[in-house]
DNA sequence: TGAACGTATTGAAACGTTTCATTCGTCGGG
DNA sequence: CCCGACGAATGAAACGTTTCAATACGTTCA
């Protein structure tokens, strides 16, 4: 079975292989019976534009490419919907390629969007810092960090503030009459615990002197780490126990929650709890987890905008916003 | 500043364009001091190799396409998972588009990667059945079915017995001494959810008369929904009650959990639970949750060997295999 | 010493499209 | 009745690689 070409096309359609082309691109400029008769061809010949070719010649590939630590991270995920989203209205596609942390495949596929032309990057950075990112820029396919601090260096980011988040829990724990707070979560050498736990001093310190802030710090940030905390936790007596608790981020605060509930602890009257990402499943959990909510369909599509120049903003930051549910509802 | 292509790397390399390439494509026949000198001007001038250019003229791409529902869904995630190791394993790079049940992006992406020239495609089906698989077929990107029944149809295909996960699940309980079991999920118009079902009953009645089979319906396969149904079975009077539950995935088994907690009935004592899926969550509620594996990067792996013609095989059933924890394991 | 051979390099053709300067008709206005 | 203009279609060039037959240059063997 031979390949079918443009010029199979117009042969039987019975045109030249332009008009085909000019069928293919701007229809609205061929007549429309002509139009009819090679889109027939097509169709009986099943024809199949080879876009190596049409990239080769036009030089733009309709494509933005995606390279994320982990494409099943919730996060990363919505942000990626979100740049669907952005990338079809100006019709293009999303291709992504998960990195999974290792730089080798890092840089695998940012050599391959680079090679294959693509329109822009977005990109999660595996290791900071990024290192082909000034090679591939030169190269012209413009690159923009997702929730990746760019230190000083000027590329181009979309970001969430944690700081911001952190504060925006405390202080809402705060605001719920809460006065004893504790901060579960861990290590702190993780940028976004780091920054959660700095917001939640903020808040903590523009509130005054009433407001007590622990620090319970975790060896990672997983349900069983935070299960373990809640139950250390827990085994104090009541007098020196936290009211209210912020979690670094959901899972640990659903380990919290099943320790704290284990051991009858009434949620959120004994103490409240709040957790951070706002992931499907704080939802359901046995009481519903207030969360805080990191926009990341609109970090995908500013992403997107930025890259394909429909937003000339250079670096954008986002605000967080706050999810009440029962766990903090009391 | 203009593109630079492999004449200009040959020009200040002092070499022919052919020879370059060479250099590019199989450096072990090229001398070494001039592989040396064409690697030093492809450093210094920062040459990229044009991909569009290279695939028009090679005809391969070194890509592999794979279209999913939904890449958050942890299966789906570690499908992927698979076939990049496969593919890496090959010199290839998967390229991951996400049709999120839209048959329209489904098809933008297959016609993307067609185009692209694909080496294959790896397609779990928003519809069924898909629509342009023979266009696509016929122009010579193969491409394999993930999960999905070929109903007749040759396509290849790879999937997972989820009636063999069925019985798996429902002959461990009978094997734990259980024998008032209920399966808990829906609805039955989703093949996985009626396969499961289908499997279950054959369990009971392999184990003979004395074990009773009952469904339990929901309107979904979430969290709140098992959650739901939890609180209505342990409403029961307690002889009324089922002495094992097979949920038909792991979110309905985790809503049931939370159910019977609450209500104070013990696991397994009272009542074992069997999920479906092996969530990483499984291991982490609160009482550990048995549920039956699904080999999903093993699929992902034979597709991509499928697809490149490493494994000659049309269509592959992989057998699910049990996880035992302690909500079962009484 | 010459022929035969092997290795390293070269130069040009080819991949299948898009694009652009032309050509071809046709129609309206002077 | 002719000219200019305009819409539609044409044909060939160009995109940047890879590939392949041909060449150049040593080296070995008879």
């Amino acid at each position: 079975m031979a390949r079918i070409g443009v010029r199979d096309v117009a042969r039987a359609a019975g045109v030249s292989v332009g008009t085909v082309s000019h069928v293919l691109n701007h229809r609205e400029k061929v007549a429309a019976d002509t139009v009819a008769r090679v889109d027939a061809a097509i169709a009986e010949l099943g024809f199949v534009r080879n876009g190596a070719a049409r990239q080769l010649r036009s030089g733009r590939s309709l494509t933005v490419g995606a390279v994320v630590l982990d494409a099943a991270n919730p996060f990363f995920a919505d942000v990626i919907r979100g740049a669907e989203e952005q990338a079809d209205a100006s019709e293009h596609a999303v291709l992504v390629g998960t990195s999974g942390a290792d730089e080798a495949r890092e840089r695998r596929y940012l050599d391959l969007f680079s090679e294959q032309g693509a329109d822009g990057i977005l990109l999660s950075p595996a290791a900071w810092p990024p290192q082909r990112l000034a090679q591939i820029a030169k190269r012209g396919t413009p690159v923009v960090l997702v929730d990746a601090q760019p230190e000083g260096s000027a590329l181009p980011s979309v970001a969430v503030d944690d700081v911001a988040g952190g504060a925006l829990a405390v202080s809402h724990l705060i605001g719920a009459g809460r006065r004893r707070i504790g901060f579960v979560g861990g290590p702190h050498r993780i940028r976004q615990v780091a920054d959660r736990w700095t917001g939640a001093q903020q808040a903590a310190e523009l509130a005054g002197g009433n407001v007590e802030l622990e620090r319970f710090d975790t060896p990672a940030t997983t349900v069983l780490a935070g299960r373990a905390a809640g139950e250390q936790l827990i085994m104090r007596p009541a007098p020196r126990r936290p009211d209210a608790l912020f979690c670094a981020n959901d899972l640990v605060a659903v380990g919290v929650m099943q320790a704290l509930v284990l051991a009858g602890a009434a949620i959120p009257d004994d103490i409240a709890l709040i957790g951070y990402d706002d992931i499907d499943f704080a939802a359901a959990t046995m009481v519903a987890l207030s969360s805080v909510r990191q926009p990341a369909r609109e970090l995908g599509a500013t992403a997107v905008r930025m890259l394909l120049g429909e937003d000339d903003r250079t670096s954008v930051t986002f605000a967080p916003e706050l999810v009440v549910r029962e766990s903090t509802d009391g």
